[in-house]
DNA sequence: TATTGACTCTCCAGTTACTGGAGACGCTAC
DNA sequence: GTAGCGTCTCCAGTAACTGGAGAGTCAATA
């Protein structure tokens, strides 16, 4: 399987495959002698969760760690479940700030009124005299 | 007010007031004699001004542009109520995004029982067993 | 007055996770 | 044999800073 076949397996880009490659995340299982990179389908199967954990938001450090484990066959779940328990929290956090955000600024949509005059409570609202809401 | 200053005032880094001047977004308003920058309170206003539109996720050319219509005395609500309805629009897809995640990952934590065993839901959720859900 | 310590300057490199492009080589089909 | 892909490596760029080196500046103290 080359390049273009693995990532198309994998649902990664080419460009993206290579690069995994470089950084020593996921190699290819060997090279053509022309050096072609060729994949087998283990190779494919990490770029696989690779991509199912980067869609997770696992940094590529925590898939580096995901990938240990996952190749480990003697890792236990506590290891995972820590680390996965760990984003949940991240998200469930970014989530408040996102929903923070959008109150604060549908808010100023709501009262503005988008005509054509300069009156404008989002400028306001992003200016020096809210700075503290 | 020199870098510091202005940088306390308006509640932003040192070394990103001086960033945001690199740029060209937010200039100082003067140099002493020496090359040490000076802020005077316009210069801060829009500071503050940049740094409150970061947190509301602008980017650095959205906050150029709402920068510009924040300067600009003949500028019209409608100008700026597009700018942001369309941020809110992202922040909501961005939500409903996070919200998915959020769940399919608590459902495969929810299911981990974190014990030593190396059988883990997690693993087997990132895997290409599922990879198509 | 000399010196200490904090502050500032510019410039360069590094961060994250890729993406785009150049230039060269390989492969396949007609 | 040549056209048109695919692939290779290497370099540069992205966004929005952040960190650090090395040098100059400023204010206060000994």
């Amino acid at each position: 399987m080359n390049i273009s076949a693995a990532s198309g397996a994998a649902g990664l880009p080419v460009k993206t495959v290579r690069y995994y490659a470089d950084i020593g995340l996921v190699s290819a299982s060997s090279r053509t002698a022309s050096g072609y990179r060729l994949y087998d389908d283990g190779a494919v199967r990490k770029l696989v969760f690779i991509r199912r954990a980067r869609e997770f938001g696992f940094s590529i450090d925590e898939c580096r760690e995901l990938l240990s484990l996952y190749e480990d066959q003697h890792r236990s779940s506590a290891d995972v479940k820590r680390i996965a328990s760990k984003r949940l929290g991240e998200i469930a956090k970014k989530q408040r700030e996102l929903q923070s955000l959008h109150d604060e600024l549908a808010h100023l949509v709501d009262a503005c009124r988008g005509d054509d005059r300069p009156d404008c409570p989002i400028i306001d609202g992003l200016d020096h005299r809210h700075a503290d809401m």
